[in-house]
RNA sequence: AGGAGUGUAGCUCAGUUGGUAGAGCAUCGGUCUCCAAAACCGAGGGCCGUGGGUUCGAGUCCCUCCACUCCUG
């Protein structure tokens, strides 16, 4: 139900707040309480999750989703919504979140993103290229090859772009393959072209937390504790037990190695201690980077203890 | 106290028959178009425990001292 005043009475786009950062940086809370500003103003707000680890239902603990007591009966969308057993790729994510926006604009409430997963983040707003699905056979043959033999494959194939990559880049030398193989077609040709972004449909406020560096790298190492001991070892138990594909994202997830090595008995739970916060703090650094640089310039930018809703997205408030 | 051993980059360690030092990790910087909590690229950083000796030249050999570890008492 939209108010008199909302920007689609008024003519204007509709909204989508992004609250954008990394890991430990304290996003989600601070998303709750910009949805409690907002229906303190008589706006509705949904909270819709852009964090690649939070999409699988697998990942409670690990990926730091919210609570419900956290949530504070604010509508939470797409945390927990893949099963592991399957693989989110960033225009899936893309996919689901542009519906969940549309339904919140339908319904005339605030959508507001908020994650860690830049790419997302950029294929949502931006679009992706337009390439077709991967034949599953293509991708499962390429992904089993060497990274020499494929950067030797790709050479043959896509030499524009095989020059482009670090002969040890096994991500990407083994997506321009399969891209090739499958659709016979080189990734420049589709990247050419991007579809899928809803920048112009939309009116954004976007917030980035840039915490200062000790200060995140702080909170990173609080946050992996804390998890260990509200239950991260029994949900990589459960995860284990499903016996999936270890090359799943899931299976990859910061803590899920790591926690999977104590259960082997192949280090102590000291140790898987000391190495998830390592890669939870080693993560944070790139997201950081990322963060840094490639939003565009005028996203604004803030340190997680400066967050005031009202002051940080004034525009939601000035209807 | 005696015996043995170890002291080299923030950490763990390499350093061949003596020619003024390397790796991994960490740290810092960066890249980023469909598994991105992924994958990758780059940089800085060492009076080689201390003091002396041998030598043209010592992390590398000899002695002193200091620190730590283990064993025996």
């Amino acid at each position: 139900m939209s108010t008199e005043d909302s920007p689609e009475r008024t003519g204007k786009a509709p909204s989508l707040a992004l609250i954008a950062g990394p890991t430990a940086s304290g996003k989600s809370d601070c998303a709750v309480r910009l949805a409690l500003a907002l229906e303190n103003h008589g706006r509705r707000a949904v909270i819709i999750n852009a964090d690649s680890a939070q999409v699988y239902a697998d990942l409670a603990v690990l990926s730091a989703r919210p609570s419900a007591a956290e949530m504070q009966g604010i509508d939470h969308r797409l945390f927990g919504a893949w099963d592991g057993a399957e693989a989110c790729s960033a225009a899936d994510w893309a996919e689901r979140a542009r519906k969940e926006i549309a339904v919140a604009h339908g319904d005339g409430a605030v959508p507001i993103l908020v994650g860690g997963t830049g790419l997302y983040i950029r294929t949502l707003l931006d679009g992706i290229a337009p390439v077709p699905p991967i034949d599953a056979a293509v991708r499962a043959e390429v992904r089993a090859l060497p990274v020499q033999e494929a950067y030797a494959a790709l050479t043959e194939v896509d030499p524009a772009r095989a020059a482009a990559l670090s002969p040890n880049d096994v991500a990407r030398i083994s997506r321009a393959l399969e891209v090739v193989r499958s659709t016979g077609r080189p990734l420049a040709e589709w990247q050419a072209d991007r579809s899928g972004g809803i920048t112009d449909q939309i009116a954004l406020s976007a917030l980035i937390l840039l915490p200062d560096r000790p200060t995140l790298y702080a909170r990173c190492d609080l946050r992996f504790a804390r998890m260990l001991s509200e239950g991260a070892v029994e949900e990589v138990k459960a995860l284990l037990a499903r016996e999936l594909d270890p090359a799943l994202p899931v299976m990859r997830a910061i803590g899920v190695p790591e926690i999977a090595g104590f259960l082997r008995n192949e280090w102590t739970l000291q140790e898987a201690h000391t190495r998830g916060a390592q890669a939870t703090r080693n993560y944070a650094k790139r997201q950081y980077t990322w963060f840094r640089h490639q939003p565009p310039g005028n996203w604004p930018q803030s340190a997680t203890h400066d967050f005031n809703p009202i002051i940080q997205f004034a525009s939601l408030f000035h209807t």
